[in-house]
RNA sequence: GGAGGAGUUCCCGAGCGGCCAAAGGGGGCAGACUGUAAAUCUGUUGUCACUGACUUCGGUGGUCCGAAUCCACCCUCCUCCA
């Protein structure tokens, strides 16, 4: 069997490590136990989550054993990396409820059945410890001098960092200790701007322990452009299709930069290296079409196959212009409701198509509104039901934004 | 605890008694060009409505014909000192 090493390290997703030679035969020669943490900030992840995910997939399906922790005690603190401002504070109630959210999540892609994969909550060890043995046993092994240096305070340095998320760094590496102990785990994975908590703990492990334990981080999921990806302007792109319904998550994927389709394969998807490097040969125009498959491929991976060939067979119909538009986003109005006719803006309001009637107005006025294909030339347009052939009429906005409105 | 400074529309950031729904930039949206890409150019960006009304400048009260702008108190953040 090939080394996951290099299979990762093929597909670009380590970013850094702590001993690569070492990792590499150690992941080679033996079936090790390793973790990722995730902190339950909400009720699902989103594609950020999705990328470690795929790599516990990854490694998991080489036979190492992921320990899914959930950060249910360090929830209580918040991670002051990369943040500007200071975490919310949550409930433990709200904590376990996004926990559990998140291993159904995770199990869609990540095998949690007789212990080939566990979760863990580091709520577990880290609400009853108790402060002054806490500080004396493990706090003892931390210098402030040297976490001072570390990038991730640096900025916060600026804008100031309370006590409590100073000691972040600590739990996290805590964890580690515990994870080491309890489960035997070797390796802690996270993303690229975790590696100063990673190295605390390994750090940790050393000091209490004498015990060498390793760490590894993976690329941070970015444009081109270095944004990180998987935000829009409205929020994050979500795996639960309550919060990112599976077309617009489709729609997402389809509408990446061209720049960043063939990284996006590489990361987030298992299509074999060899289709990748066929891809990444093509240029221009050639694109669009790998980009579909990008698409389909995630969709089918986070929601199944059905919720893709839908979104697929949706952004079809709207934009290829061809038939089956069964699949379209849709909303419904009462038949009452219409009445002997409503105004476009009315109408459109009512549907939450336009947030609001100013914004349809410029819509109109800039030439960027259809209903059934033709182009709403007059702000005071009345629809009636004429309009609904069918009993359905498809509003558009702009090139992209389609609702099929119902009547009922 | 003491001394200063700051909180403005999605974000950054001007404004410091009427000309302010509030400059400029970013972002967003739309149009042109395209490949559901990028870049570029143009328009637009509080709400509702017949360019007029209404709500907005941390919160609450006050001064004034009139306040984002002045006063009082409160909240939050930052800097320096302890």
């Amino acid at each position: 069997m090939e080394n996951v090493f290099d299979v990762l390290k093929e597909r670009g997703l380590i970013a850094q490590t702590t001993h690569e030679e070492e990792i590499r035969e150690l992941l080679g020669k033996e079936k090790i136990s390793f973790y990722i943490g995730f902190d339950p900030t909400a009720d699902s992840l989103h594609v950020g989550h999705f990328l470690q995910m795929v790599v516990m997939k990854h490694m998991q399906d080489h036979g190492h054993r992921p320990i899914a922790l959930i950060g249910g005690g360090t929830a209580h603190i918040g991670d002051p990396t990369g943040r500007t401002d200071m975490r919310q504070m949550m409930t433990s109630e709200t904590i376990q409820h996004n926990g559990d959210c998140f291993k159904k999540q995770m199990g869609t892609l990540v095998d949690f059945s007789d212990g080939k994969a566990v979760m863990v909550n580091n709520a577990d060890w880290l609400l009853k410890l108790n402060y002054v043995d806490f500080i004396r046993d493990i706090g003892s092994c931390f210098s402030v001098n040297q976490m001072l240096t570390a990038e991730c305070f640096k900025q916060r340095l600026e804008k100031g960092l309370s006590f409590l998320e100073f000691n972040y760094m600590l739990m996290q590496s805590y964890d580690f200790l515990m994870l080491a102990r309890k489960y035997d785990c070797k390796m802690q994975l996270g993303g690229d701007d975790q590696w100063s908590n990673i190295l605390g703990g390994i750090d940790l492990n050393r000091r209490k322990d004498r015990r060498q334990v390793y760490g590894m981080t993976f690329t941070l999921l970015t444009t081109s452009e270095g944004k990180k990806m998987g935000k829009t302007a409205k929020g994050a792109v979500w795996l639960d299709p309550a919060k990112t319904s599976p077309y617009e998550f489709y729609q997402y994927w389809r509408n990446v930069d061209d720049a960043d389709v063939c990284k996006c394969l590489r990361l987030l998807t298992f299509i074999p290296m060899d289709e990748i490097r066929e891809y990444e040969k093509l240029e221009g125009s050639a694109l669009n079409g790998v980009k579909a498959r990008l698409a389909y491929e995630l969709t089918a991976m986070v929601h199944g196959k059905d919720e893709a060939d839908k979104a697929d067979a949706a952004a079809k119909a709207v934009f290829g212009g061809a038939g089956d538009d069964s699949n379209m986003p849709t909303a419904e109005i009462a038949e009452a409701e219409l009445g002997e006719g409503l105004p476009v803006l009315d109408l459109l309001t009512a549907v939450k198509f336009i947030p609001s009637k100013g914004e349809g107005r410029r819509l109109i006025q800039q030439n960027g509104l259809s209903i059934n294909d033709e182009k709403v030339t007059d702000i005071g347009t009345v629809i009636t039901k004429d309009s609904f052939s069918g009993g359905k009429l498809v509003a558009k906005k702009g090139k992209k934004s389609f609702l099929k409105i119902v009547l009922k």
